[in-house]
RNA sequence: GGCCCCUUGGUCAAGCGGUUAAGACAUCGCCCUUUCACGGCGGAGACAUGGGUUCGAUUCCCGUAGGGGUCACCA
């Protein structure tokens, strides 16, 4: 008896590793490209975090010409969620950053590599891990929950490290024998990986972000076949990422730890390793700490939230952009129109350390990119946003012509206006240009000029003597001044300031009564335009 | 606790032995044909700490402190 006996007794049916050697042959890519992968396991609601991971990989697939692919890792059948993994294919689609290869929402497979979902490909480890059972790399195991807890304790105990390696383990070296007759007794048992390793040895490790880090090899025993026959994250990562032709592993920094057990795994399994770019956590500030942004704990990392929120997509992209490379934002000044893939993005700009989640600064930068939006744009995303969220707003929006007019005041100018982050927003800055939603009896904040006969006495003076809705902007702003100066206020702020005793106020003060009057706000775009917008019959109802 | 990594203004960050230590967000002031938003100009605000190495350290080395990650039949 062997370990080929040993090995045909635990997988004897398994198509063997050569066969998948066969099926998967290396890709035929142009120089430099890179393939790259996203593999989320369907655990939970969709993090943000997974859009940055894949923003990531997929820009950089596309800029060296190479590959992007998702596969669902959902090998902890007690974790899985129901649905999870189509909704992260869905989010991916909505995000723009949908793969080019992966298992497809109908259960087929987009792609040469798969299947792109690990519990398909059962037969795919056991054949690996047989051929390590078959070299002696592996060993069936029958400890315990009990015996590792034993040995855990003696090791603490011992003041030793902790884990299943070296003169602690029972199975290591157990005689062939006595193994296959335990299995054939049916005693339950996994398969663990037998490591090579010295710990007193260093090995030297060059991570495309982190730099050159050093560690200890690893000596662990890790098992790389679970009771229920699939494999751990570590054995699978390393066939997977072998098979599927991985060039370029980008993933959380959390993994780094386990650098010297993945290599020494390809290394046994006489696979070449693929780069590694380990990319720090999104975190969130608590109390005096960081920690990472937490599914649980921050609404923010859910990407439901921006949807219902209303932050356009493009926003949280490009906000992800600049947190992945800080030079973005300076080339998205110089290249406004220009698409982000257009954009250089480069691993090593990116940050070492995690960087805290800024949503003031997310807002800002979807502001801006909705004020590169045109009025029709603002429109139909609104209107999308609106259909889902806000029916109120929905109601305003269905006169599709109005709207656009109310939307499209101070748009595409040199200066675009910066007034909308959020889809959220846009019900509070539009609604006064809605007839049915103002309500002229309401009392309104007057600013500096605030006696209500002096207020009543302006707009009765304006709409009486100057107000005519067909002049041009010169002319309506010239008859304010000219207002201002009858009633006693200058004409100029510049002249006001001058000499602030001489007058009751200037101009803005007056045009600002006129402001509020009509739209019951004190700030608001232009209002040349917004009267204009209104018209006339409007405006009189309101006085 | 072991192992690994990190530490520039409130935040994101340039920097890679000699700089008046960029820029963006936030903040404050002023300006812009009237508010707000935009834009312009300006202000305040940082190299965690102690030792080295060096003619010279934010930059290199060591220690300290603080922070993060990881030590599962989870990924």
């Amino acid at each position: 008896m062997d370990n080929k006996d040993l090995a045909n007794l635990i997988f004897p049916n398994v198509k063997g590793y050569k066969y998948y050697e066969e099926k998967y042959p290396k890709r035929e890519l142009p120089e430099g490209a890179q393939v790259m992968r996203y593999a989320p396991s369907p655990t939970g609601f969709v993090h943000i975090g997974g859009i940055y991971q894949s923003l990531i990989a997929k820009k950089l697939a596309k800029q060296t010409n190479g590959v992007f692919y998702v596969r669902i890792e959902d090998t902890d059948q007690k974790r899985e969620i129901e649905n999870a993994s189509i909704q992260i294919l869905q989010s991916l689609k909505d995000y723009d950053v949908y793969p080019d290869e992966t298992i497809n929402l109908d259960g087929t497979d987009n792609g040469n590599y798969g299947p792109y979902m690990q519990s398909k490909r059962k037969d795919i480890y056991q054949s690996y891990a047989k051929k390590l059972l078959e070299e002696g790399n592996a060993y069936p195991c029958f400890c315990s929950a009990e015996d590792l807890d034993k040995i855990r304790e003696n090791q603490e105990k011992a003041k030793e490290r902790t884990g299943y390696y070296g003169r602690w383990t029972k199975c290591r070296n157990m005689p062939v024998d006595m193994a296959i007759e335990k299995i054939k007794n049916g005693d339950p048992y996994i398969i663990r990986f037998k490591s090579p390793g010295n710990p007193d040895k260093k090995i030297r490790h060059k991570d495309v972000i982190k730099g050159s880090i050093e560690f200890p090899e690893n000596d662990q025993d890790i098992v790389i076949i679970k009771s229920d026959g699939l494999p751990t994250y570590h054995f699978a990562h390393a066939i997977d990422d072998h098979l599927m032709g991985t060039t370029l592993v980008t993933r959380g920094d959390e993994w780094v730890a386990s650098i010297p057990l993945h290599l020494q795994l390809f290394y046994v399994l006489g696979f070449k390793a693929p780069k590694y770019a380990h990319t720090a956590a999104l975190m969130k500030q608590e109390g005096g700490s960081k920690r990472k942004l937490s599914k649980r704990k921050d609404p923010e990392a859910a990407v439901s939230y921006y949807k219902e929120e209303g932050i356009p997509k493009q926003a949280v992209l490009e906000y992800l952009m600049n947190i992945a490379n800080s030079n973005f934002e300076i080339w998205r000044k110089q290249n406004p129109e220009k698409s982000m893939y257009d954009f250089d993005f480069d691993l090593k700009k990116m940050g070492v350390s995690g960087a805290l989640f800024d949503m003031v600064k997310m807002l800002d930068v979807s502001k801006n990119v909705i004020s590169r939006y045109s009025a029709e744009e603002v429109y139909e995303e609104a209107y999308k946003w609106a259909e889902e969220y806000d029916t109120e707003l929905l109601e305003m929006l269905k006169n599709k012509e109005y709207s656009l007019k109310v939307l499209g005041i101070e748009r595409g100018n040199v200066k675009p206006r910066k007034d909308i982050a959020k889809w959220s927003d846009v019900k509070d800055i539009i609604y006064y240009m809605y007839p049915e939603k103002f309500n002229k009896n309401e009392e309104f904040e007057y600013q500096k000029i605030n006696d209500k006969s002096e207020i009543e006495k302006i707009i009765k003076l304006y709409f009486e003597n100057y107000y005519n809705e067909n002049d041009d902007k010169q002319t309506w702003f010239n008859k304010i001044k000219d207002l201002s100066e009858e009633l006693g206020y200058a004409r100029e702020v510049k002249e006001y300031k001058a000499n602030p005793d001489a007058y009751k106020g200037h101009v803005g003060d007056v045009s600002t009564v006129i402001r509020i009057k009509i739209t019951g706000k004190s700030n608001t775009p232009d209002l040349y335009e917004i009267l204009q917008v209104l018209g006339k019959d409007e405006i009189m109802k309101r006085i």
